[in-house]
Parts: structure tokens; C-alpha cells; sequence
RNA sequence: GGGUCUGUAGCUCAGUUGGUCAGAGCGCACCCCUGAUAAGGGUGAGGUCGGAAGUUCAAAUCUUCCCAGACCCA
């Protein structure tokens, strides 16, 4: 052993940079794996980013809590595979590309050609992939990025197709129509995200129709709309089935029906009430339709009637909603369930079809004026005003979305939705809300999944129709499967070989084959919603079912994901319901939902706001482990984290700084003292108390963080290190230096001081087990520095990296509550004391004789006692007394057991806190005594016994006193001479110290003192001259009227003056 | 408009099943310590626990409403 490196202050960028060579070279991740290779198997499952854009700060965080798990559980004894992933279909690339290629509309790419346009999708998807690698790899995540799974790969679509094909054998495949936002300016569907980006305030018209009913010609019912221009294609009126409704006579004698809470606000306060009834009264009757151009439709016969439906409020309009379901998708949902038809007069170009009647040829949004003059000059308009509101628009065009059916193909998950519903339930979700609000709220209104999409890049649909014959349809599973069939047809030669087959359009489009009918097979147009390729992974990123049979079968489902609460409906959903429907299983048993990374004011980071915070510069800066540590210790990931560099700082100097200091400080006298690792140990019972007490913390510290992270709670767990930290640093070294420095040798095995070579071995031993194990303990959060530590400590037969060990745990037996808890007494003690110094202007190089404590419940002498020589030293009084808290010289408080009185006592509990708040000194003494006592209150007696009240000592007559944390102590101030001199003895040794530092002497250096000093200072010296030589390792102190060295220095203490010479001696 | 979450000291956060001075760290001011020193300790200032009402003997904690912010949805 070459003994403790030493250094001066750690540069933590620089060390990650030294660290992650050393992983490199010794193949550290894939050794941590592989020591796991036979252990039970803990499955992680990578959400897939989008490499088309730069990596933030926000992705450090998510990527953390990754980690963190992945290697708490390896360190935990199961073996964890990590496989990375990529994400390189959908929307995001395919804008990214046309904003390139400068392509508006649809148009514009299929006239650049979607064999161009696709490949220019395929090479900006991993334009940045290199930036994303070197992000992971700076923090540290262990994923292997060498083998990661591409969505847009052959192997992986294939799955993908598998898993269509076994969906479409299941029935769960079908074709409908869905109403999508649609931009007629552009032609093109929008995603959700698209439309929310296109929110305008906009003013439109706001019209109230009347709609009479066939059975009551002279009874209209009111209905309010702000798109005037679907009147034309109304349905149905829908009302909501537990709202009432009433029949009204208005100021003019006109008949209405409208919801009764909106009697007022539709027809003012002179309208009658004249019967109010249920919606069933209302449901089923039939209407004359405002306009009668669809009464030819072959479907006209279901239309026009009164339907019921969940989502009618009576929040706004007449509580009776006009439907037309050709554009609104609640619309089309209600009355499709109702087996109504749809009326569409309006062309994908946005305007109406040029034959037809009074709106022909017009854009849809110009229709509502001369529609609601059409009404008001039939008479069918009861009111019409403006209203202002937000509408979307096509956040590239401007010009007004609507809603509008579109075809599709749906899986049917409502099939199974109490399967989803169920398998929710068996998810542990971080925090629970999202399970049981966001994300189970949306699995209980489940509709079927719209699978596809009208774009380009992405995995196609594997559905082949017969031109001539629409039932005719084959969803082809595997490659093999259209290598099979199309060679059948005579067409093998349609498939490309495997070198140069590629799965996307256009190619997949060419490939046709004929039909037994002699039709034509062709492939449907569309894609997949990207959400499917995603949640495809734990089977795709295996090949399942073509390879790896028994990877996919070990690591389904996942024992852990963690995403963004952004991928609730997105990847979340995705993998739930694939997971639901294909294996009967939920696709994974615990997630962490991480919340937003905020800027330090708690605003959004975004970049047009220029706060957001580049992830490479922050690495630079602070070094991966701050900003791991920060992040996870600050607030739970689930909550927005602010990131503030303050926080970084305090984390540097709060946590990996202390830690840097105690090694420090451990490594200079170690070297010293010539301590190796492989030295005997003394039996931690052997141990003196302070050294019981911190490996006993460090058990606990232990204990709290194992059941932090198995709770998937980082912060917990964190946060507790962050504790014994502190009480590592600021209480087990600090009340240990004077060990370290001691005489002995701790390699001194034929030295004459047995006892004091032990209890030197006791303190080195003990130090390096707490930096060693704390160093495990915090492995998982922070993984460079965590390895420096333990490196630096570790011994020559333990592993080579803190990350092939095993984490600590709770070693029982180590365990002493009692000593922790005499321990907090004893620092309660020392701050009350330190407190009392202050306040009495005496500092504590002056040693005083004596304190008092007082024992009272919660504070036993025997407790004390325990740790007197720790609070002597710390507070450097000779003596601690005892004075009990029932004693003469004590002042007591009362005060009531609020827990225990409360139910007892109920009403009478206030009065009865109030006497015993009024309950004098002699009063609480004979309480004391008898156990009991009578209070009056409002009159009444009331016994209370031995537990009813709390007594606390609150002074000491004739003593300064303080009280803190439970504990009084008072403190004796007197001095008599020799308290005195040994104080100047005291103040003498810190001069010498400070020379010896200002004279850049090495711990260890022997001096020689040369002094001159007023008489009582001399008095002092020579009193105490066994101790000063021995605490500034002197050989002697020599009187001089002219003292000489190597530094000299003049000094007055408490008004004496004193010269001091130090020479260093060879 | 609906759902979910958040709101405690200047800042970042704790605060168990309701139980009686509302805490910590950082920052600030003052003091101490000086063989851990680019450290350490003590004291102090700083709070209508977002607001209001209610339940209760007792509310930061439970209920309702409101305000502000965030996210998702419409």
C-alpha cells in the first residue's frame, strides 16, 4: 500500500473526463453487468428520444432517474440490461424537413418525390445522434448505445407488422372514419400538437335556432352555435340526460324548450315556467330540420330526432347542443353510437359543393352570414349576437381549421378497456396521481386508437386491399409472409432481397400482386402513428417474435420505465395497450413520471424565451455528479424542478465538497501515521462510543436509502446521505481529530501504548468503512465521484470499481437507536452550553468547571453520562452535574397532553389548558409528587393523573440557563485562578499553532519555543508545559528575554504580553 | 371550460394518522473557532403556512369556494 493519495481541490469536469477513461479501459459498465449474468433479471425499458434535435437540460434529468434505477438495481444484485433506443419516424421529422426543403403542402412533397422526401427524413433523423451520445456518456448513463434499437429499421418495422397482423387476427383492426382537425388551407391533417400551436382569439357569430317539433308544431326547442355554417348538416339534438328541461312561454307568447338553469339566461326573467320534465321526455322525438337539403339522403330516416349525451352542459347556450357530425368529433361520436348519418356538403378544399343550395361554392367561413340570414328571414332565429373565443387555425397558414371526417383504421381498444382499466391497477405509479387521475381517466373513456396517418415517413400500414373488392383485405405479418404471397401470385419478384429491401414508402407501395378475383392487391396509402412503433419496443427492439424469443420472454414486461408526464397518452398508453392486448399483461409494473425542468424563476425553459440552459456548458461547469445530485436531491422528479445555479453550487460545496474534506483530512494523517487498510481492525463493539455511534448511523443511512429507492423516491434517499454526510463531517471528525493526531503510530504494533495504538486504528478503520460505504450509498446518484472516493479508500482486495459492489444495507447489529438517540442528547447539550458561552462572553479556549443538565423525562443521567467525555471535551468543561427536573432549584412549565386530553375532555379541553398554563411552580411540584392534580375549569373539577400533563424544566435559580431540543442545561461561569491559567495555557497553544501554520511547518514537524512573557502568562506556560509541549509537538518551552527562530512574533492575551520564537527541528 | 398538480422565511425545500413556540439548508448580520482552514461552530433578523369560509376542544394538515402558477385535455 503506497498509502491515501492526497490532492488539492477537486476539479469534478476534469475528473468525470478522468473517470469515464477508466470505465473505458476496464470495461467497467460491462463488467458491472456481467458479474449479474446468471442473477435474476430486473427489465428496463428505454423510452425512445428523437435524435433531429439538440439534447437539453431537461433530458439530463430523465436520463438521471434512469440511471440512478438501473444502477441501483445492478448494485442491488439483479442483472439490468439497458438498451438504448432511437425514435426516427412521425410528425417532428417530417415538419423538420419540409421547413428544409421549403415544401408547404402535401402537393409540394409528392411533386419533390417521396423517395427523396423520405430519405431526407432518414438522414436528419440521427443528424444529432452523435450530440446525444456524447450527452449520455458525460452524464454517465450506462445504456449500450452501440446496439440500440432504430425504429425505422427493417427488423423493426417487421415486429412492428407482427404485432398489426396479430391485432388484425384478434378483429381488433377495422376501417372507420375519424374527425381529425383538418386544414382545408392546406390540405393536410394536423396532429394535436400542430393545432395547439394555432390558437387564435377569434369573434364569430353566436346564433340561437329554433327547431320545431313535428308533434308540437308550435313548440321550438333552442339550441346555440358558433358555426352557423353547419347548420346545413345538422343532425340531432342532443340534450344531457340528467339535466331538466322545461317548457316556457316567452314575454311574446312564443313556446320553447330549454334546460331550466338556462331558462333565465335564454329568454330573460319575464318568460313563464310552465312544466318542467326529465331529457327522457325530450329523447326520441323528432324535429323539423332547419334545412331540408339532405331529406333525400337514403339515411334522412334516422335523423332529426332528440338524442341524449354525457358531455351537454348547461354551462353556456340553452343546454341543448346542435349536432352535425361531419364536423365535431363528439358530434360524430354520439350519433355514429346512435347509428346516424352524416351530412357533408363541404368539399376538402373548404368550400361548399358548387350545386349546393343558398352556400354553393362558398368557403366554409363566409357560409355564416348569409346562413343566419337565411334563418332569421325563415323565422327559425330566436337570437343572434358575437361571441369571442378561441378557434384553431393552421399554425402555418393562418386560416381557420374545422373539423372533419376523415378515413381510418382503428384499432378497437375499447374492446378490452376494462383490461386496461384492470392492468392499470397493477402499475406503481410515481407519483400515483398520474395513474389514477391523468392516465386512468384516460383509460376509462377509452376510444379505439386511431392507427393511422396521411404522411410519409413512417411505418407503414401492412394492409393490402383488392382494388376490385374492398372486403379483400391481407395484413401481411413478416417479410417472409410477402415474400410467400406475392411469389404465389407470380410476383416474388415485386420484393426487393434483403440488401436493398426497404420497408418504407415508396417501395413498399409498388409492391402489388394479383388477386384471385383478378383484381389487384395494392397497399392502403397510410402509416402508423408514431405512439405505435414506440410501444412497440419491448417486442421490436428484440425482432420478436423472429429472434430473441427468450431475451423478449425474460424482459416482459418492465419492471421499470421512466418518461415525461408528456407521454401520458403518448408512450405510456402505447405501451399499456399493446402490452394489454397482445400479451394480457400490463407492459410494465412501476413508472416514474418526471415533471418539467423550470429556469431558476420557475418559468418554462424554451428558446424563445433564451433561458434554456445547454446541457454541454452546465457539464463543464459543475460536472455531471452536481448537476445528478442537484436534481435528484432537490425536489422529487415528479415535481417541477427549478434549476438554479445557486442550488448547483450549494450541492458542490454541501455534499461532494464535505466529502472531499473529510477524505482530506483522513488521507494527511493516515499517510502519517502509515495506516493501511489491511490493518487489524478492533471489533466494532471494542470501538469507542463515537465511533458505535457513526457506523450505527451509517446503518440507518443505509437502511433509509435502501427503502427510499426501492420506493423509486431518489430524493429520499438522497437527502439522507446528505444527513450522515453532515454528521460524518461535523460531528464524527470533528469530536474525532484529536485521535488522528495523537502520539502513537497506528502502525506501531510493538508500541508500548497498546490502548491509544487501537483506539487510532479504531478511528482510521472507522473512517474509511463510513467513505467507503458512503461512497456505495451514493454510487447510483453519482457515479464519477462516488468512484473517485472509493478508489481512494477501497482496499487491495475489494473490487477495483464502488460500481461492482455490492449497495449496503442495513447491517442490523450495527444498529443502536439508544446510542443515536444519547448522541442527539449530547449534541443538544453541547449547542445549549455553546449557546450559554456566547451569551456569557466566554469563548471556549476557557476551560469552566462545570455545567448542570436537568434530568427530566427524555433526559437520563445514564444517557449523559454515556457520552460525557464527548460534550467535556466539545464544550471544554470539566464536569457535568445533575440536578433533577423535580429538584428545588429547577423552575417548571406545565403543559397539557393535547392528544391524549383532547378526546377526553373535547369542549373543555381550552379552559383546562389555560389553568394549566397558570399552574405555579409549587402547583407542578406537587403534581410531580402525587401524580395528579384538580384543575377547575368553567366551573368544574377535573382530575387529571400522572400522564395528562407534560412538565418541562425551564430554569435554574441563580444559573444562566438555556433550553433547546428538549434539554436545560445551566452553565457555571465562575473562574478561579487555575480555570484562568489553564485558559492562558490554551490561548498560548494557539499562538504557537498559528505560527506554525503562518511559518508553513508540516503537521508533523517537532518544533522548539523560545518565549518571553508578563508573569502570569510565564505562570501558565510553566504550569502547563506537558501539555503545550505535546499539543504543538515541541520539544520544550525555553524562557529568553530575546527569544530566537525561524519565526518570532509578538502577542498580547487578555492584556499580558508574550513573545514567541518557533525553530523547526530536522 | 374540464381534469391533475403546486403554493410554508429573501431563495430551495421538510413538515408523519389534525395535537400547541412552524423547521432545515443557503443567503444576510453579528460573534466564535483556528492542527479539516478555498473548512467548522453559535446567535439573530426574516412567516397573516396563497386568500376566505367551514368542520373540530384543536387546522400548515380535513372540507368547500376563490386567487396565482404549471401540465394535460377540450
Amino acid at each position: 500500500m503506497t498509502g491515501f493519495a492526497e490532492h488539492k481541490s477537486l476539479n469534478l469536469p476534469a475528473l468525470d473526463a478522468e473517470i469515464r477513461r477508466r470505465w473505458q479501459a476496464d470495461g467497467v459498465f460491462e463488467a458491472s453487468t456481467a458479474r449479474r449474468a446468471d442473477a435474476p433479471v430486473f427489465t428496463f425499458y428505454e423510452g425512445p428520444p428523437t435524435a433531429n434535435g439538440r439534447p437539453g437540460i431537461h433530458h439530463v434529468l430523465g436520463r438521471t432517474v434512469k440511471d440512478a434505477f438501473c444502477r441501483y438495481k445492478t448494485m442491488r444484485g439483479y442483472r439490468v440490461d439497458r438498451k438504448a433506443g432511437w425514435d426516427t419516424h412521425g410528425l417532428p421529422v417530417e415538419i423538420e424537413v419540409e421547413k428544409e426543403l421549403g415544401l408547404q403542402s402535401r402537393e409540394d412533397i409528392e411533386a419533390y418525390g417521396i423517395d427523396k422526401y423520405n430519405a431526407a427524413c432518414r438522414e436528419s433523423v440521427l443528424r444529432y445522434k452523435s450530440q446525444w451520445d456524447e450527452l449520455t456518456r458525460r452524464i454517465g448513463y450506462w445504456v449500450d448505445l452501440d446496439a440500440p434499437y432504430v425504429t425505422f429499421s427493417n427488423e423493426y418495422i417487421e415486429s412492428v407488422w407482427w404485432l398489426l397482423k396479430q391485432l388484425h387476427e384478434q378483429g381488433l383492426l377495422y376501417k372507420g372514419h375519424k374527425i381529425h382537425w383538418y386544414s382545408p388551407g392546406s390540405g393536410t391533417v394536423l396532429s394535436s400538437h400542430e393545432v395547439s400551436l394555432g390558437y387564435k382569439e377569434v369573434q364569430d357569430p353566436s346564433i340561437t335556432v329554433k327547431f320545431f317539433l313535428e308533434d308540437e308544431p308550435d313548440v321550438a326547442i333552442l339550441a346555440w352555435t358558433t358555426t352557423p355554417w353547419t347548420m346545413p348538416s345538422n343532425v340531432a339534438l342532443a340534450v344531457g340526460p340528467d339535466i331538466a328541461y322545461a317548457r316556457v312561454r316567452a314575454a311574446d307568447g312564443s313556446l320553447y324548450i330549454v334546460a331550466r338553469d338556462c331558462v333565465a339566461a335564454t329568454l330573460g326573467d319575464d318568460a313563464e315556467i310552465l312544466e318542467t320534465f326529465g331529457a327522457d321526455a325530450l329523447i326520441g322525438r323528432r324535429y323539423k330540420p332547419p334545412y331540408d337539403v339532405f331529406a333525400d339522403h337514403p339515411e334522412a330516416d334516422n335523423a332529426w330526432y332528440v338524442i341524449a349525451a354525457d358531455f351537454i352542459t348547461t354551462d353556456d347556450g340553452t343546454g341543448i347542443a346542435h349536432e352535425a357530425p361531419a364536423f365535431g368529433a363528439d358530434d360524430f361520436n354520439v350519433t355514429s353510437a346512435a347509428g346516424m348519418p352524416v351530412f357533408n356538403p363541404i368539399e376538402r378544399d373548404g368550400h361548399f359543393r358548387a350545386d349546393f343550395p343558398l352556400v354553393g361554392g362558398q368557403w366554409f367561413k363566409d357560409a355564416d352570414k348569409p346562413i343566419a340570414r337565411d334563418l332569421k328571414d325563415r323565422g327559425l332565429l330566436f337570437d343572434q349576437s358575437v361571441t369571442v373565443h378561441n378557434y384553431p387555425h393552421d399554425w402555418r397558414k393562418g386560416t381557420p381549421l374545422m373539423n372533419y371526417p376523415v378515413e381510418s383504421w382503428f384499432v378497437a381498444t375499447q374492446q378490452h378497456k376494462d383490461k386496461l382499466v384492470e392492468y392499470n391497477k397493477a402499475i406503481n405509479w410515481f407519483p400515483p396521481h398520474v395513474g389514477t387521475g391523468r392516465f386512468g381517466d384516460w383509460l376509462a373513456n377509452n376510444v379505439d386508437w386511431a392507427l393511422s396517418r396521411h404522411r410519409y415517413w413512417g411505418t407503414p400500414l401492412p394492409i393490402w386491399v383488392n382494388d376490385n373488392d374492398p372486403a379483400d383485405i391481407v395484413v401481411i405479418g413478416s417479410i417472409a409472409e410477402l415474400r410467400a404471397i406475392t411469389e404465389k401470385a407470380g410476383a416474388g419478384d415485386q420484393v426487393a432481397d434483403d440488401e436493398s429491401l426497404d420497408l418504407h414508402k415508396p417501395q413498399v407501395d409498388e409492391i402489388t400482386w394479383t388477386a384471385a378475383d383478378g383484381g389487384t392487391m395494392r397497399r392502403v396509402p397510410e402509416i402508423i402513428d408514431v405512439w405505435f412503433d414506440s410501444g412497440a419496443m419491448p417486442f421490436a427492439q428484440w425482432h420478436y417474435p423472429f429472434e430473441n424469443k427468450d431475451t423478449f420472454e425474460a424482459n416482459f414486461p418492465a419492471d421499470f420505465i421512466c418518461e415525461g408526464v408528456d407521454q401520458t397518452r403518448g408512450w405510456f398508453y402505447s405501451l399499456h395497450a399493446i402490452g394489454t392486448l397482445i400479451q394480457d399483461s400490463p407492459a410494465y409494473r412501476n413508472v416514474i413520471v418526471n415533471g418539467l425542468l423550470l429556469d431558476a424563476n420557475g418559468e418554462k425553459m424554451s428558446k424563445s424565451k433564451g433561458n434554456t440552459v445547454d446541457p454541454f456548458e452546465a457539464l463543464d461547469t459543475h460536472g455531471a455528479d452536481v448537476i445528478r445530485w442537484y436534481m435528484l436531491s432537490n425536489s422529487p422528479p415528479w415535481d417541477n424542478t427549478k434549476y438554479a445555479d445557486r442550488g448547483l453550487r450549494e450541492t458542490r460545496t454541501k455534499v461532494f465538497g464535505t466529502l472531499e474534506n473529510v477524505y482530506a483530512f483522513f488521507a494527511t494523517y493516515a499517510n502519517i501515521d502509515g495506516f493501511d487498510t489491511a490493518m487489524p481492525a478492533p471489533a466494532v463493539a471494542d470501538r469507542p462510543e463515537l465511533d458505535r455511534w457513526i457506523l450505527s448511523r451509517l446503518q440507518s443511512t443505509a437502511g433509509e436509502a435502501v427503502a427510499a429507492l426501492d420506493a423509486y423516491n431518489p430524493t429520499r434517499a438522497a437527502r439522507a446521505v446528505e444527513r450522515f454526510v453532515d454528521a460524518l463531517s461535523n460531528w464524527y471528525i470533528r469530536r474525532s481529530r484529536a485521535r488522528f493526531w495523537a502520539g502513537a503510530r497506528a502502525d506501531d504494533d510493538a508500541g508500548e501504548d497498546d490502548a491509544a495504538v487501537a483506539d487510532k486504528r479504531a478511528a482510521y478503520h472507522t473512517t474509511r468503512t463510513c467513505l467507503r460505504d458512503v461512497a456505495a450509498l451514493m454510487a447510483p446518484i453519482a457515479p464519477f465521484f462516488s468512484d473517485w472516493l472509493y478508489a481512494r479508500v477501497a482496499g487491495a482486495s475489494e473490487p477495483a470499481s464502488v460500481h461492482l459492489t455490492d449497495y449496503p444495507t442495513a447491517d442490523e447489529t450495527l444498529v443502536d437507536e439508544a446510542l443515536e438517540r444519547r448522541m442527539r442528547l449530547a449534541r443538544a447539550v453541547v449547542a445549549n452550553v455553546l449557546a450559554l458561552r456566547n451569551e456569557a462572553g466566554v469563548n471556549v479556549r476557557q476551560p469552566l468547571a462545570r455545567i448542570l443538565v436537568v434530568e427530566e423525562p427524555g433526559v437520563a443521567r445514564a444517557d449523559i453520562d454515556a457520552v460525557a467525555s464527548i460534550v467535556r471535551e466539545e464544550v471544554n468543561v470539566d464536569a457535568i452535574e445533575f440536578v433533577a427536573g423535580t429538584g428545588d432549584l429547577v423552575r417548571r412549565s406545565a403543559k397539557p397532553d393535547f392528544r391524549g386530553l383532547g378526546k377526553r375532555l373535547g369542549k373543555r379541553m381550552k379552559p383546562v389548558a389555560a389553568a394549566v398554563a397558570a399552574l405555579d411552580d409549587d402547583a407542578i411540584a406537587a403534581y410531580m409528587r402525587d401524580g395528579a392534580i384538580t384543575i377547575e375549569a368553567d366551573g368544574e373539577p377535573i382530575e387529571l393523573g400522572p400522564d395528562d400533563l407534560v412538565v418541562s424544566a425551564e430554569g435554574v435559580e441563580g444559573w444562566l440557563v438555556g433550553r433547546e431540543d428538549g434539554v436545560t442545561v445551566a452553565l457555571d461561569s465562575t473562574l478561579d485562578d487555575s480555570l484562568r491559567e489553564r485558559g492562558l495555557a490554551r490561548e498560548v497553544i494557539n499562538r504557537v499553532q498559528r505560527l506554525r501554520k503562518q511559518a508553513d511547518f508540516h503537521v508533523a514537524d517537532r518544533i522548539r519555543v523560545q518565549y518571553s512573557a508578563d508573569a502570569g502568562l510565564a505562570r501558565a506556560i510553566d504550569a502547563h508545559d506537558a501539555t503545550l509541549t505535546r499539543e504543538t509537538l515541541a520539544t520544550a518551552y525555553v524562557a529568553e528575554n530575546e527569544p530566537a527562530g525561524e519565526v518570532v512574533e509578538h502577542f498580547e492575551i487578555d492584556g499580558a504580553a508574550i513573545t514567541l520564537a518557533l525553530t523547526r527541528l530536522s
